[in-house]
DNA sequence: TTTAAATATGATCATTTGTTTACCTATATT
DNA sequence: AATATAGGTAAACAAATGATCATATTTAAA
């Protein structure tokens, strides 16, 4: 769908993209037409209607200083999130205690990239024969549901543990992943117990 | 050196921020004075001026859309690294073979603050006890030294492993955590004997 | 060579945008 | 009560900025 650019109309992409990181805004069409030395907006104002309809730039009629660059390589904003480290999960959801934050920590968003979701750092050894340590810090992806062997985060009588989650006959299996430690059941509508997320990566320090 | 907002100045310096990260390139006074349902730009004008000599923003006189937050907060560039994921280490160090990418991954720079790191994809079970599982990423550090307990990236005849590293008295051991291998011992001055980086941290998504 | 497209000029026009002035209204402080 | 400050209105002005037209010049393709 994206057009083969001139060399030229890629200098004007590349100094427009220089101009917003350099500024932080994009630059006029005079600016640009100073830039490459010329003494007439046309030429630079025609170029930007044929960079937009090659699909390589946003650009809003009558609205200065609006050049967006379409840029398939610069996607670094859209694949960052900057997501909360929790001590530990509360009571009271699903509204989370952030006053319980360590800090941030800033991943690739193709761990969070749907909906919102918060980092856990990992208390026990409940999940230990999982590669799962104490110290470990989890990326959770808020959810109310899961599916069998889900590894979760769920809240039973105001106390949160990481577990693996399985539905059977009229029950809830939440199983530990610790040879020397017992499942939990839980009765279906036990109204106590809250799904608060997916367990959706793990990431540690050494 | 930073001065205390009105919760007005706070909401005119959020609309700011946001209808920048919503649309590249930041507001007009009447896009402001709009979106604060106000009929005159004067408000928000010397709103701005105040803005600026209370030292939260940028704001080039007579320059369209020029308003820059000055945010200690958006530290995110500095906190923020890209990095390669790599499949497996090659022969011919200490260059890393970068044709062998996998992608790429923004991670943060808590990881991969100092020297050129790189991510690496485990392959085996060699580490398991340590929680260090197959398909796991490792955060690794370029290195080439390290101290005694250290979980290295070494290159033995040309064969990379993920180990733990002790020094004895005339020879090398290099530690899996699995308890059904064993150890292996390099003599020192080996020649064929390199070590490639620290493991500084482990990612794993489910 | 001929043709078409890309690039550039110079001038002009219309709109957007920042700036300013003169007021008005609260609210809190002296 | 008098005063200062933050916030707001209305109107007008000046500068910045985008759009456009007619016309060259160069470059690439037919």
């Amino acid at each position: 769908m994206i057009h083969e650019l001139t060399t030229k109309q890629q200098q004007v992409l590349d100094a427009i993209r220089e101009f917003q990181a350099q500024n932080g805004y994009p630059p006029t069409i005079r600016e640009l037409a100073e830039m490459f030395g010329q003494s007439s907006t046309a030429g630079i104002h025609k170029m930007l209607t044929i960079l937009r309809d090659k699909g390589h730039l946003i650009k809003d009629d009558r609205k200065s200083r609006s050049l967006g660059i379409v840029d398939p390589h610069d996607l670094t904003a859209d694949r960052i999130r900057s997501l909360p480290i929790l001590g530990h999960v509360q009571a009271g959801m699903p509204q989370l205690a952030y006053e319980e934050k360590e800090g941030d920590m800033f991943i690739d968003s193709e761990w969070a990239g749907h909906s919102d979701s918060f980092l856990l750092r990992v208390r026990g050894l409940s999940m230990i024969d999982a590669g799962i340590r104490d110290g470990d810090i989890l990326v959770v992806q808020r959810a109310e549901s899961c599916r069998n062997g889900d590894i979760i985060i769920a809240l039973l009588d105001d106390e949160a543990t990481v577990k693996r989650f399985y539905k059977e006959h009229d029950r809830l299996r939440l199983q530990p992943e610790n040879q020397t430690m017992q499942p939990i059941y839980v009765e279906r509508d036990y109204p106590n117990f809250h799904i608060i997320g997916l367990v959706r990566g793990l990431l540690r320090k050494f």
